[in-house]
DNA sequence: ACAACTATACCGTCCAGACGGTATACTCAA
DNA sequence: TTGAGTATACCGTCTGGACGGTATAGTTGT
């Protein structure tokens, strides 16, 4: 038993709030003392969770796709057993609300930054989403245009680059699927 | 070399060196002094062309769009003029070789992790290309389903994320180019 | 004369990380 | 059952270095 509250929250709360640094302020923003500030904890409590800045971005990081693939469980569980069944799911998990509170969209990436290293993290699980796309029993040209497509508006929107209203998203969400349905090329 | 060589010639020597430290390094080891010795000139002689750090990677910024520009023209005028001509020059901009010694790929959108609010220069750009793409001759529906494929392309090989061989960036060019032509959905 | 620098020194601030300390809770032997 | 020891979960301060920016005096082609 922990000594005082519990060590998974805090841990948590840390990442939460240097998610929330960045969305603030900016990546370089992304100070050890703004971190603790934020997330109501001593410099010493933070650095005894995250031994260094490195560690505290892999654990953003980490934390980022942890949660977005219980998303996508979640969401795969809802599909129906046909073909493309991963894909939609997909498409839905980066059309759908951010799927951590720890919401790292930006910060994760953005936190990159600083430490490139770290992305091979991000490179390792992209391949493995590529090769279920590929492997979904639709055409593997189909697979990667509508997942490319899919990045190419996360992407945009993530980075501010242009910002949908709901019914333009809706509808570029609804076409994605209906390519994966058609399943030609 | 003569002291005043072209004030023109070390702007740019100055933003290609400012790029290639973020490629080498990280966009956090952007530093004043790194940029000036990577350029070859001294910490005075860089702030006599940009007053400050913000209008240095403003510049870069300004710079990399200005080349992408100049490449779009020098395709849009190979192409035949038939409906889809802008976005097929778009495409093949988007996945042919930088078009910028200064190569702002990823260096000005990682330098813009410093000052986010720089990040309004390409949010405009961005959307006259949108705006471009929909007015194409073509299916809104279709332009705006190869443009987000090609974006998704970039940014995920620009961030690392994937690396494709060259015979499948080609095939994948190939397709988006296709569809252009089919103009269905 | 002037633009286009070089070279160097300096200042105030910020920041990562080390460090020493504290409080709580659990373990176990006598 | 007590009390000594240990592990966990923090707190708050300090330091050395880096960084952005200023300043200033000098240099060199045109």
């Amino acid at each position: 038993m922990p000594a005082t509250k519990s060590a998974k929250h805090t841990r948590r709360g840390i990442l939460q709030a240097a998610s929330q640094v960045i969305k603030e302020h900016s990546a370089t923003a992304l100070t050890l003392d703004a971190v603790s500030r934020a997330a109501g904890v001593s410099k010493g409590g933070l650095l005894y969770h995250f031994p260094n800045k490195e560690a505290l971005i892999e654990g953003m990081l980490r934390q980022y796709f942890s949660d977005f693939d219980a998303r996508l469980i979640q969401l795969l569980e809802q599909e129906e057993d046909t073909p493309g069944r991963w894909l939609r799911a997909y498409v839905k998990a980066c059309f759908s609300e951010p799927p951590s509170d720890v919401s790292l969209i930006t910060a994760g990436l953005a936190a990159v930054a600083s430490i490139p290293r770290l992305l091979h993290i991000a490179h390792e699980e992209y391949a493995i989403w590529q090769q279920r796309a590929v492997e979904d029993g639709i055409a593997p040209r189909t697979a990667m245009l509508v997942m490319q497509a899919t990045d190419g508006v996360w992407f945009s929107e993530t980075f501010g680059l242009q910002t949908y209203d709901t019914a333009l998203r809706l509808e570029m969400m609804e076409m994605l699927l209906q390519l994966i349905k058609e399943n030609r090329l």
